[in-house]
DNA sequence: TACAGACAATATGTCGACAGATATACGAAT
DNA sequence: ATTCGTATATCTGTCGACATATTGTCTGTA
């Protein structure tokens, strides 16, 4: 048998597989609607089933596999009107997020979202993609993180990243569109106006747009 | 050994422990605070650990326990800031259920509405808080599980029982105040009239007065 | 060739066991 | 009596084992 890991690890083989397993559905390295099988997964992350299966149970919780009649377990496949409800909850919550956010935000969250802002154009002119998808996420990340609600953060956190699983279906992507990054400054602004109301209404035109270019995208080029 | 109960039961040891240790913490059965071992549970509920851990990762994902620094798991105590913020989601979430189902909800669904709010007017009226609250919940179930999104049924849900649990600290409850009657009656007009926004207005102001009632109720009597 | 049924392979749900780590209890020394 | 150090008890994380259920295959027959 192997050394047998100590338990004092900070993170637990469990949190690990989970992280790997999450990651692996969200960029689409698990296909979906793939079957799992906990054996086969036991034997890829190089553990028994105990750890595969706390981390199934989660990730069952988070909506990213779910288990058929029978009880085996399979990830759970890319519909496009989940798609619309994802997106309508979370153009909702994360409005709440930047409400919350703009009385909150310090000058130094400010300036840097100012940076991720000014990085996803130059992304964008040079049609860079992934830079423009990074860059937007960050700036996306600084206003739930500092929105200041656990419970909203917890939520709006699962909703992106479900929705990234998504996201994977395309390969160059709708980022390239100059509009997203003027909606980016537009609640950029608001912010840093202090006016909560106007942060939470662009940030739900903002992510409602995205849900119709995305959602555009995906009818035309259907998932599989 | 016990005769080993067959898997093919519908709902797995996991599952039914799951739902105990949940309904446990809801009522307060288990206090906030109180350390809970896993060979403990086991016992009382005369499974091994495997079941109980299962349902422990849940309960974790779900706020109702936490894991110490050192691993041990605690039942989540109830923070009266922790609740306001559960509040201020809720209310967007659950004015978002409203205007969702407001154009969906069929006459059955109204009237079925209606029935909770005469039943919770007369509970108010008799002094019977248990009633009252059961017709509350009724209400806003309807509310929820028509409004059409799965992701938003599945947070709101949680959200409910996390705040059940501080509800459950204040004996005689705030349900006996006849404004929270006529305020069910506001939301049900709008949804008679298929208004959604009107709905969801209506819905956030009864959420945050619901919100203002018990935290200052807490604040009056707090929690131990 | 198509189909039905038996058999083998494999999956899940649950259990007990063990190692390492932490908390607790207890006794000794001041 | 109090405090410190050690021994004990208990907990978590992980593993392999087993019973039951399901799936897939292979063979025999029409």
């Amino acid at each position: 048998m192997t050394p047998l890991k100590t338990n004092a690890a900070r993170h637990s083989l469990s949190e690990e597989t989970y992280s790997e397993i999450r990651q692996a559905l969200i960029t689409g390295a698990f296909q979906p609607g793939q079957r799992l099988s906990e054996p086969e997964l036991a034997l890829r992350f190089r553990t028994s089933r105990s750890p595969i299966r706390e981390a199934l149970v989660r990730l069952e919780h988070e909506g990213f596999v779910e288990r058929t009649p029978n009880a085996r377990i399979r990830v759970v496949g890319l519909d496009i009107d989940d798609l619309a409800q994802l997106y309508v909850l979370r153009a909702n919550v994360e409005g709440l997020a930047a409400r919350l956010a703009a009385p909150r935000l310090r000058t130094i969250d400010l300036e840097h979202m100012t940076g991720t802002v000014d990085e996803m154009e130059r992304c964008v002119k040079k049609r860079n993609a992934a830079g423009a998808i990074a860059a937007g996420q960050d700036f996306h990340d600084v206003i739930m993180r500092e929105c200041g609600n656990r419970p909203l953060v917890q939520v709006l956190d699962g909703l992106r990243a479900r929705i990234s699983r998504f996201r994977a279906l395309v390969a160059s992507f709708s980022e390239y569109d100059p509009e997203r990054v003027s909606e980016h400054r537009r609640i950029l602004k608001a912010l840093y106006q202090r006016k909560p109301q106007a942060a939470e209404l662009e940030m739900i035109r903002h992510v409602n747009r995205s849900a119709d270019v995305l959602i555009a995208r995906l009818r035309r080029q259907p998932p599989k």
